[in-house]
DNA sequence: GCCCAGGGATGCG
DNA sequence: CGCATCCATGGG
């Protein structure tokens, strides 16, 4: 192990296991990522994470994929002093943090996210690398144009076939381009304007994706325990809890939404 | 057989 | 606008 980073708040195994990600794996306690053309193994022991490549290789690829201008200590206190009723998930969400990851690999992600389970996605995803990934990296924009629609059903994405097919057909790079540049709110109707992504995955992408945080993607897990927190468990509607946590958790809401859906996918209640 | 999974499209009133 | 139904697929 050539690089040691020292934080409390990095914990590899949260982080890759919090469902923002699909494309790694795990063996005996390391996990591993590809980069490069290089399997990159990363674990973390307490307050100590490890990875066999060197502190330039980190600051050069894996520094802003892991977030690290963001300081989550300050983030989880200032939390826990303006909302006391959240401190025990972001307690046991410690050493989470977002990963800035690439757009196209993020929108294929949660568009095969809708209506699905995590263990599928993981599976789709890495039968899409596996077929068509170079080093087993995430495959090229190019290489997914070619893509047949009825080769899609092989990595068991069902009726998500056309959309995928549709959304690689239609984009290009330079309207990534456009969509980082973009506010928050006109690169959401860009995103919604494609067959397939609606509201929760497009917030998903503009998290992941797009490196946007004043956004709250409300899934079934979110809906739950956000009723369960602040609607006295009445049925209420993802546009109106989202409002709500907007409004409420101000610069804060992404990094909840995080902690809850961790704690709420993790800690079986 | 049922229901659920990091939902969304479509149709109907 | 809100609401119901359907969508492919595997696990509980």
């Amino acid at each position: 192990m050539d690089f040691i980073l020292k934080n409390e708040d990095f914990d590899i195994k949260k982080i890759l296991e919090s469902g923002q990600n699909f494309s790694y794996t795990l063996s005996k306690d390391s996990f591993f990522i590809k980069r490069e053309k290089l399997s990159i193994e990363i674990k973390t022991i307490d307050d100590k994470t490890y990875f066999n490549i060197d502190e330039e290789f980190f600051n050069k690829y894996l520094f802003n994929y892991f977030d690290m201008n963001t300081n989550y200590e300050l983030i989880r206190n200032n939390i826990n002093k303006n909302f006391p009723e959240l401190k025990k998930y972001t307690d046991f969400g410690k050493g989470l943090r977002f990963l800035n990851q690439d757009f196209i690999e993020v929108s294929t992600t949660f568009i095969i996210s809708q209506n699905n389970n995590m263990k599928r996605i993981k599976s789709s995803i890495e039968k899409l690398v596996d077929i068509y990934g170079k080093e087993k990296e995430f495959p090229s924009l190019d290489k997914l144009k070619t893509i047949k629609k009825e080769d899609f059903r092989q990595l068991g994405v069902g009726f998500r076939d056309e959309y995928l097919y549709k959304f690689y057909q239609t984009i290009t790079i330079e309207q990534i381009e456009d969509l980082k540049k973009m506010a928050t709110r006109e690169a959401f109707e860009t995103l919604v304007s494609f067959k397939g992504i609606g509201p929760k995955v497009a917030n998903c992408i503009l998290l992941f994706g797009l490196g946007k945080r004043d956004v709250f993607p409300v899934d079934t897990h979110i809906k739950q325990i956000m009723e369960k927190l602040y609607f006295d468990e009445k049925n209420t509607s993802p546009k109106e809890i989202e409002e709500f946590a907007l409004k409420k958790f101000r610069n804060y809401a992404s990094y909840i939404q995080q902690y809850l859906f961790y704690y709420k996918v993790n800690n079986k209640i």
